[in-house]
DNA sequence: GCCATAGGGGATAAAATTATCCCTATGCAA
DNA sequence: TTGCATAGGGATAATTTTATCCCCTATGGC
């Protein structure tokens, strides 16, 4: 989400949403936000694989791109609170419908993907 | 989607979607294809940003993850077919609210993407 | 012979995304 | 006084993803 080189497609939705919601953890922080988990360390330990750098990054995208709002209190130690804002609330519906897709095909996906790994791993192994 | 160094993450739904429909041009892939845009030149032709050799190693991919089947015909000059299969047509929904959403949403994404893009221009001309 | 068509793919370069490391600050508790 | 919790961010390394380049198949038409 830098000063890119490569030239941005933006023709048609599919685009337009991907730039907004293309990220690791985009979609986890809007719907854990969305659960009520709106300070960073609670977010943090519901993600526990990316590390704090990168959820403040991505969390500063998803508000530069007005989905979530953050409220700083002036209170040591620090206080901060994401919320989402009404453009963010109108993602959730399709968060969901992309998360239960998922959680519905969970095995065949889960078999799929480890399938395919593990298939590249052997063939890196010969070459 | 090759041999990674960086452990998996398939927690959830959200994880598993993510390793099959992540990829620039797959989304729209399955799009044309449920549209009758069956054919690797048409394909290309809908989606002239990405090269021939690009959309061919992700229709790869989504045939890996039986998400499209691939028919070939053994004639000259070669003819070979993409079709959804059941498991990708109980996709095409969910990329539809995907889709509907970036539409309804258009002039707003694209006004905040663009000024978020010409910020980080202007940012790294002082750097 | 040469080019066009329709499809494929290896090797490598470039770009974009993520991860890692290390630093800032305050106040409370052991 | 060291340690922990809160939150933030620059610089750089590592990884992953895309793009580019060039080559291949086979047949038919000029």
């Amino acid at each position: 989400m830098k000063n890119r080189k490569i030239p941005l497609n933006l023709n048609c939705g599919l685009d337009l949403v991907g730039e907004v919601l293309y990220g690791k953890w985009k979609m986890r922080l809007l719907w854990f936000i969305k659960q009520g988990h709106k300070r960073p360390s609670e977010l943090q330990r519901k993600i526990p694989d990316a590390s704090r750098r990168v959820l403040n990054v991505q969390l500063k995208e998803l508000e530069d791109h007005e989905l979530i709002s953050k409220v700083v209190y002036a209170v040591v130690p620090p206080k901060v609170e994401y919320h989402l804002t009404e453009f963010g609330e109108s993602l959730i519906p399709v968060i969901g419908a992309i998360g239960q897709w998922g959680d519905r095909n969970e095995e065949r996906l889960r078999s799929l993907i480890l399938a395919q790994q593990q298939f590249n791993v052997e063939v890196s192994k010969e070459g």
